[in-house]
DNA sequence: CTGAAAGCGCTAACAT
DNA sequence: ATGTTAGCGCTTTCAG
């Protein structure tokens, strides 16, 4: 294994000229840099990482706490890894996984053994077991999703509630009177993860707001679930014109399902997702949607994370992305006669 | 931060004493045993992963790399990363994560870095551009699929092939003459993924064995494509009353593709598809199928990775796992009078 | 069965 | 602008 002291005896300098030229922690003239950097490249000098993160008490890595649970949509969690695979990259960390079942002790284990110098926690319930532990942790973390007591802790997600009233706002300014949200399978609900009830909430509170009839429903994800959903819907809400879906896997079999029953969407049924846009655009249909933009959140979680593992104190608790509904062609105005 | 010197002190005992304890390289008497672990429990220590892996040279963690780009089913992907995950753990290591993107210089960071210990390749082609670095790499690997050139390296995969042949002998078997595979997207197979290929090499021999008529279609992932495939597929082969599917996303969309040109299935078309047991299980209509075990692979491809940094080398180079049918209801025998 | 002590490779004072 | 050197916390000879 080559090591730094190979790199200084070739390059003709002490160790530390090689630790300061690779951390650019201080200045080095130009000729040494370049002697240096040769030495390097002509021997293929890595340092150790271990080394590195005992002399300097950062081992560049991050913790990533996926959710590895039913009622998580894996092409959201998929893009997510992906994001923050990317942005830690770029700011020269690495990702070490961990996974939700693996738990508090998990992220314990992980922070004191200094594998890791930050986490990025997903999947965050509003009243998360593993909250006292991150707040108690000597190492920064952000929270993808928000707890019911934020604060003290660096949350970011979407804005869901706004996403819940956009599509309530959308289907009423359509001239909708009566409208009904199939969101998130029911154990998604009882087990308190935020952004089920959020959207829940925002489009109950647009819908009073509006004057709208509006009923909110869980739903396995299941085809046969969707099906049955749809019968559901049309029977108890004989006025029912138009449906917000959160419920990924079931956003086509549910639509699919109308029209197995005879209703043309958008002419009888206005249909409005939230979604990754790119679900909402590959449908046979587009799909009227508010987008959940997993990478950017990633992304964001990331660059927090940096700010707060610089030392920043001006890193905001709480960031919210801005829910935006993007109409297609699921979404038109309701069939004349309506009441 | 509590260190191994402190337990020492707290114990009684010398530092490599409970270093010799804890990782149990020679024996320690249970006396001493009981206070050192006492000792460790009250400090609450954890040893530093650094320090550790800059000692003894191991870092205790495996890298995975994952591949993102298209083509892939990323629920087979996450299937696979959880029981990586889960199988590291129950050897006592973590797993660091590497994209695709990141390339051979991903990995050769991370190596040389000592970073990890050994890596799993996914989503392995013919022609793989790492398998260079690969070999000559001093940390062992384990590749999920084959390689056009496999010696000198260990791989885990389906018999991709014997599961094209299971399903065509199994349409055989109920009477089918004129058989279709539709494929996985074209970029599949242009680079050279070999489980695609191995596929319709095993669909196409077996029938020629058996003297049916049959064809490969590569198809994208959407629907769409689905729709369009499904006539093609009737116009190009009149006499076709079996179909294979290998390719998650359209497996549905298929199906149903071809029940709204108003064939039922499997009265009129029989399919069988290469897909997770889950996929075929939650199906409207529940498919014949031939399971692909993600999780097996990945328990699989971390204990072979166990026995080669154990430096047994008994370890063997191909593990096939065998390609098995499970019948259910969308195979049937064909519509009598067709050829 | 247990200790003492020499590193593992790197960084960051402290020098100059 | 560069060099010297004392650790970082752990493992593992070498001794006993």
């Amino acid at each position: 294994m080559v090591k730094i002291t190979d790199v200084a005896r070739h390059a003709n300098v002490s160790p530390s000229t090689v630790s300061y030229a690779l951390s650019g922690k201080r200045p080095i003239s130009p000729e040494t840099r370049r002697r240096i950097e040769d030495s390097i490249r002509e021997l293929g000098y890595r340092p150790h990482a271990g080394a590195r993160s005992l002399a300097n008490g950062r081992s560049q890595v991050i913790g990533l706490v996926l959710p590895l649970r039913k009622g998580i949509h894996l092409p959201v969690v998929m893009q997510f890894v992906t994001s923050v695979l990317t942005a830690a990259r770029e700011h020269d960390h690495d990702v070490l996984l961990l996974t939700q079942n693996e738990g508090e002790e998990g992220i314990e284990r992980v922070a004191r053994s200094a594998m890791a110098d930050a986490f990025v926690v997903m999947d965050v319930e509003m009243e998360d077991r593993r909250l006292p532990l991150l707040r108690t942790l000597d190492r920064p973390c952000v929270l993808i999703g928000f707890p019911s007591e934020p604060a003290g802790l660096t949350c970011v997600d979407l804005d869901f509630a706004g996403a819940g009233e956009a599509c309530v706002e959308h289907l009423a300014a359509l001239g909708h009177r009566t409208l009904a949200l199939v969101g998130s399978p029911p154990e998604v609900y009882v087990r308190g993860t935020g952004f089920a009830r959020r959207v829940a909430a925002g489009f109950t509170a647009a819908a009073g707001r509006l004057g709208l009839s509006a009923s909110v429903h869980p739903c396995p994800e299941t085809p046969a679930a969707a099906r049955a959903m749809a019968e559901q819907l049309l029977h108890e809400q004989p006025g029912l014109s138009g449906v917000v879906i959160h419920n990924e896997p079931i956003t086509q079999p549910l639509i699919a399902a109308f029209q197995a029953m005879g209703l043309r969407v958008p002419e009888d049924v206005s249909v409005a997702a939230i979604c990754p846009d790119e679900t909402a655009e590959q449908a046979a249909v587009p799909i009227t949607s508010v987008s959940i933009p997993s990478s950017e959140i990633g992304t964001r979680a990331v660059e927090l994370l940096m700010a707060k593992l610089a030392g920043r104190d001006d890193v905001p608790e709480t960031t919210v992305l801005p829910a935006a509904l993007t109409p297609r062609i699921t979404t038109a105005p309701p069939p004349s006669g309506t009441p």
